[in-house]
DNA sequence: ACTCTTTAGTTGACACTGTCTACTCAGGGG
DNA sequence: CCCCTGAGTAGACAGTGTCAACTAAAGAGT
């Protein structure tokens, strides 16, 4: 339990990377904002000077963890193809679910502080999502009964839901609960991703 | 609040039963063993008589969800057609999902308490996912250049993760964030899970 | 120079929580 | 009759989020 002695220059920041510390060694569940200040070194109110409440810290951070992922998705290698780039954007993903399954959880594996009291953390949520949205629009549509529009945001919440759910499998408790080993691990993401593909390929001649 | 006069006679489920009633309506951050035994009209102390910690109380509700869910997959329609069994299940694993998303959060979307500590929440998990297992291997092997089994496993966990994505994507606090509508969501659930059958069919001519 | 207001930070309280420990009190063998 | 065990009670303790009142410093306006 480590206390500064000299009191960081920008507390709001300091806060924030203290209370994601905090959860890193010892769970969300165990994040008090006491705790924060104590090791910051400034009495036990000070946050509370720059967030109104726990869950807005909270939701500081889950935003900082979109952001994040945004950006490691968007500097994935980028290829012609769409299909090739889309299963680019697959490996990214769990990728970035994989090596930050602390974000990753905090994003999708944590009840969120209410997304209408948190407008700022919402638009950054939204805007990590288009990323995904855009790789699919650029697929074209694949349906015809249905406006490309919608056709679209059906795709890519197909795939998001394939490839968050195969994050969550990866390292969730549950995971942990069924006992996989890492081989399976290893071969279920290319797996996966590769079933996404021929999931995604209009079907030669068959109605939906 | 509702403070009951006569003391139950089964205290430990009723423990049970009375702080799924406070996490159906508060949520899971604010259950309070307090608040459970104030209810029942007994003192703060009654049920750690009969439960160790808040968690074990948290790990019997789970596992009770677990048996609950089982007994849903279990129950759903049959078919010989082991791919429309299959279909059948993904249908019985989102419904069930839509219908009591608090039990489904509590099983996927929340931290669990540490599985190890639980060992019997944890062969209530196992058991749940174990019909999805069965319902896989059902299909017979897909690839030949890997054991039945392992390739069972991977497609049961590719099922899984679809299915268990979109179950997430509907109902999680992320959603709510993109701010999908109705329409949208039912259409996601008949969208996604022909994706997941046009998916599992062995591809015609294509290497893994 | 003198106020006046805003801002960051402090201190103290309050009502909670989970959990520890010690108590009561009923029943049922020995 | 004693004693033990199990269920339930009561009191305390440290820790929590948050409310309210306070201090100190820094500008802004006159």
């Amino acid at each position: 339990m480590p206390v500064r002695k000299t009191k960081p220059a920008d507390l709001p920041d300091a806060c924030v990377r203290e209370a994601l510390a905090i959860i890193e060694t010892s769970g969300v569940e165990r994040l008090s904002l006491r705790d924060v200040a104590r090791r910051l070194g400034v009495s036990h109110q000070a946050p509370y000077k720059h967030f109104p409440s726990r869950d807005h810290i909270l939701a500081e951070i889950v935003a900082r963890a979109f952001d994040a992922f945004a950006r490691h998705l968007d500097s994935r290698p980028r290829h012609n193809d769409p299909y090739e780039d889309l299963r680019e954007m697959g490996v990214a993903y769990v990728a970035y679910a994989r090596a930050h399954p602390l974000q990753y959880r905090l994003m999708f594996g944590t009840p969120l502080p209410d997304p209408h009291q948190h407008p700022d953390m919402m638009r950054r949520a939204q805007h990590a999502f288009s990323l995904l949205n855009d790789a699919i629009a650029r697929l074209g549509p694949q349906e015809v009964d249905r406006s490309a529009d919608q056709a679209t945001t059906l795709d890519a919440l197909y795939v998001w839901s394939t490839v968050h759910g195969l994050a969550s499998v990866l390292q969730t408790d549950a995971a942990k609960t069924l006992e996989l080993d890492a081989e399976v691990s290893d071969a279920l993401v290319q797996h996966v991703i590769a079933r996404i593909g021929t999931g995604l390929r209009p079907p030669p001649a068959s109605p939906d």
